[in-house]
DNA sequence: AAGGTGAAAGTCAGTCAAGGTCAAGGTCAG
DNA sequence: CTGACCTTGACCTTGACTGACTTTCACCTT
């Protein structure tokens, strides 16, 4: 774990945990500075690691006095959250899309560390192992009939 | 007893046995360097030495930074009876027989409620929709892949 | 106002550094 | 001689990182 994306994502995630109302604001050069790269980078770990999918919105402002504001989704109640990220899901899936949702769910406490393990394995491409168009497609059956089957429910 | 599997086998082995928690990271292709081979020799020797029936997993990363982490799982009994059903899915499996496992797992107490649920959700005809001679492929990689992911660990 | 200027941030295709796969061929015990 | 095991290398996929080029905006200047 000594990679600059993750020390600039670990960076991240300690002020907006010592923000007040889970927002901070950055000035995307500044932050460059601090880690020695270049400022592409910031983009590059704000849209790897901070994405919808993990619980972020990201907004920015370009031009003299630009700015870029981090905002941590509030982590509401159940099944609110549930049928949230059941609408992330959509008709079709990639990978590492799905990956992001399974990890929200865990940080969330909506699942436990035995289930993200278990969702992560069966979203996997190596055992979907299906042509592309239809991979996506089947990913985001599975993942909607586990997701819903935290529910209680039947499939869909 | 001299190959250059038997030494990457013996060395990995050695260096598990020295490590507290039975969890090693290397570079493949610092390993494949040491021992004077090509970086898929290490490949190999992971898929026939250190597979999951042999108590070993392995994770990996590519790209940049990258690296090769093989666990000695913990032997105790749950394991064999895990491996033993994870022979019993075979290559292909019917819903019916899939859910007979499921069912025999949360018998016997290695997953719960919720798990169960959520392995039943996935392997159902409606969810996997694929013709049949590949569905029952399918549901067999994934179930194979389930039973899998409950011999990981926790630190991540 | 209109328009220029410089200081932001955004984009995206490309490079490099890993590890993964597969099929073809080699070796060796039986 | 043959089947199981080993070895190899060409080609692939993934992920981190970079930089040239673009877009946007506050603020001047005329």
């Amino acid at each position: 774990m000594s990679n600059v994306s993750d020390l600039i994502e670990r960076y991240l995630k300690e002020l907006l945990a010592a923000s007040t109302r889970g927002m901070i604001e950055i000035r995307r050069n500044e932050l460059a500075e601090r880690f020695n790269c270049v400022p592409s980078q910031i983009n590059y770990v704000l849209a790897t690691r901070f994405t919808v999918e993990h619980g972020f919105l990201v907004e920015s402002r370009r031009g003299g006095g630009g700015y870029v504001r981090i905002m941590q989704l509030p982590r509401d109640k159940r099944l609110d959250s549930i049928s949230q990220l059941l609408n992330l899901v959509g008709r079709e899936i990639s990978q590492q899309r799905a990956q992001a949702i399974i990890e929200r769910l865990w940080e969330e406490k909506l699942i436990t560390d035995r289930e993200s393990r278990m969702m992560r394995a069966v979203i996997d491409r190596e055992v979907l192992r299906v042509g592309l168009p239809a991979r996506d497609q089947l990913r985001a059956l599975i993942l909607r009939a586990m997701i819903l089957s935290l529910l209680g429910k039947k499939g869909e």
